[in-house]
DNA sequence: TGAAGCAATTGGAGCGCTCCAATTCACGAC
DNA sequence: GTCGTGAATTGGAGCGCTCCAATTGCTTCA
């Protein structure tokens, strides 16, 4: 940086203006020094300046599983928001588990973002809250007991009843859900299913096998349901990638769907479109929920809110292919 | 810092030892500093770390395209080899256009990233020597003439060569190749089919339908097809994404694969996989890939080769149920 | 007993930038 | 001419850390 002041014949403050392009700097002066940064081949180090500034105009996203494509359309959602305000994004993949995610947010708040955006945290509350002491937190797809945190979220209840509801219209009463464990939002849409089940006076029929989110678990799920004397007649899985690995195994062990078995998922990813799948899904509006997540974020960095904001998203039923009228008993 | 190092009755540099965990301190002054940090809720700042050491244990990685399980995978293989020597991996999202590619390279960069990983670049050659001037550079999916880069590739003329051959094997000769575009790669696949075209003297029935390794150029170019007075009888997708979006509007169409017409992917993601959709394919080892790629950007930053290092992984074909024997004339 | 040797500590300079207060400059008004 | 004013520019302190050379405290050995 001196060496370019020196090239254009200025004071180093006056490099710093330019290369911020910061106002009342003479027209000769800034073309001088951009000549000059230019020639020698000078790009400021951001590592400095965000030391010096005590701002780095970075957003630290949380991705929990990359390979789930709903994150990663929340991303898209997100992405667009932040560059039009000046900000960054950098992305900590979690790994799928507790330790690498709790590594990953540690190793994120390190670098001084401005801001934190967790999708489908698995951390536990008291961490998040924790970290949302020094920096701004939002949350997508999960909410959290603290005014520091917002959140944008999918209006589990309404998901999980219109799922429900929807086989229960089809004759279905046996309906089992794959949950999600302790995966973000898991816990809301298996008590969603629960009370939908005795919304429709099925108490009875209540039935959880566990899985989590993942294609393996789906199918794990599927081959625990298959071992049982008496196989439910509808199923629903907790996200889209359990309904795909649970149709697998249902295939495979020669049972058609839907006419032996109803198939629903969750999310309406790419992968419940497919017309080779075609899976009964419940849509989420991704790319507006990422976008309010940064919204929400950039509001707090800004200081212009600091009440919570906790935006909750009526999600959609797409019923497709996988679920049909109960039409005979299995097995 | 130093209110660490006055809790804790120490030096500043004291504390700077204990906290990069460095030999020789004892472990009475060790166990005193990191209850000190721990009480006062302190947390390094990596900025100011980095500056001051010149390094940043940081590895920055370009993603292209984040919705392509591909380059996802090729990550999965990166991480532990990162982590385990001390590495953290920052992702800069390329969201699948040459000038925000660009942007993402710039800002990471600034970072001062100890090293540089692209994985699917659209960047010219060019402006990726440039980058390589002064930070370590490996590609991976593509290779470039500068013995300053290192890349990590799958051998594309074999790859190439399995499908045509397994297609011609089947009895096809009008084989159609759906390419890239100008995706990484995508120019070496396309040279690979024609090649291997040329190899079973099958010259005139060269044809190639311009894509861009998405799915919906995938089904662009499938209706491209569809709209000629005389189709294929089989169709080389240079990747399963774009098979997968053909494979829709054919079957639309009224087609069946294979009866009708063979359709080959290529990469063998889980998407290939799927009992839905069981797509002939060829498997890349992506996360060998990915593992391979950061082998060798850690050789380079530590200065243990100079030299460039070119690996290059054979393929395999999978073939599943979407290529079968050539049997009538369609249409 | 003292010199040597090594481990454990410390002070201070400096990484590359921003920010603030201070200074210089240009120009119109009196 | 002189003063005032706002725009343009500058010097220097400091962001939070690392690194180096210097210092201290022990132990060992002649």
């Amino acid at each position: 940086m001196d060496d370019v002041a020196a090239e254009a014949g200025v004071s180093r403050s006056l490099v710093s203006l330019v290369m911020r392009n910061a106002p009342n700097v003479s027209e000769a002066r800034r073309v001088a020094v951009l000549a000059a940064a230019d020639q020698l081949g000078y790009r400021p180090n951001v590592l400095a300046r965000n030391l010096a500034s005590r701002r780095t105009f970075t957003i630290g996203v949380l991705i929990n599983d990359m390979h789930n494509a709903y994150h990663v359309e929340v991303l898209d959602g997100m992405e667009p928001l932040a560059t039009a305000n000046g900000y960054r994004v950098l992305i900590a993949p979690g790994w799928h588990s507790p330790a690498s995610e709790r590594r990953a947010v540690e190793s994120i708040l390190e670098y001084r973002v401005d801001g934190l955006i967790l999708a489908g945290p698995q951390l536990e509350s008291k961490e998040i809250v924790q970290a949302a002491e020094n920096t701004p937190v939002v949350i997508v797809g999960r909410s959290i007991r603290s005014t520091q945190v917002d959140s944008v979220n999918n209006d589990e209840a309404v998901g999980t009843r219109l799922v429900v509801d929807h086989l229960v219209g089809l004759g279905h009463s046996r309906i089992t859900h794959f949950d999600g464990g302790t995966g973000a939002g898991a816990g809301a849409r298996r008590a969603g299913y629960e009370a939908a089940m005795r919304h429709h006076g099925l108490d009875s029929e209540i039935d959880v096998v566990r899985g989590d989110f993942t294609e393996s678990s789906g199918a794990t799920a599927a081959a625990t349901i298959l071992g049982r004397p008496c196989i439910p007649t509808a199923i629903f899985a907790a996200n889209d990638l359990m309904a795909a690995g649970a149709l697998d195994t249902l295939e495979e062990a020669g049972l058609h769907v839907p006419e032996d078995i109803s198939l629903v998922g969750y999310d309406n990813t790419a992968l419940a479109a497919m017309p080779q799948l075609s899976l009964s899904t419940v849509h989420q509006p991704r790319i507006e929920m990422g976008r309010l997540a940064m919204e929400s974020l950039l509001e707090r960095i800004d200081g212009r809110r600091t009440k919570c904001r906790r935006e909750v998203i009526a999600p959609q039923l797409m019923a497709r292919t996988t679920s049909g009228p109960l039409r005979k008993q299995p097995r």
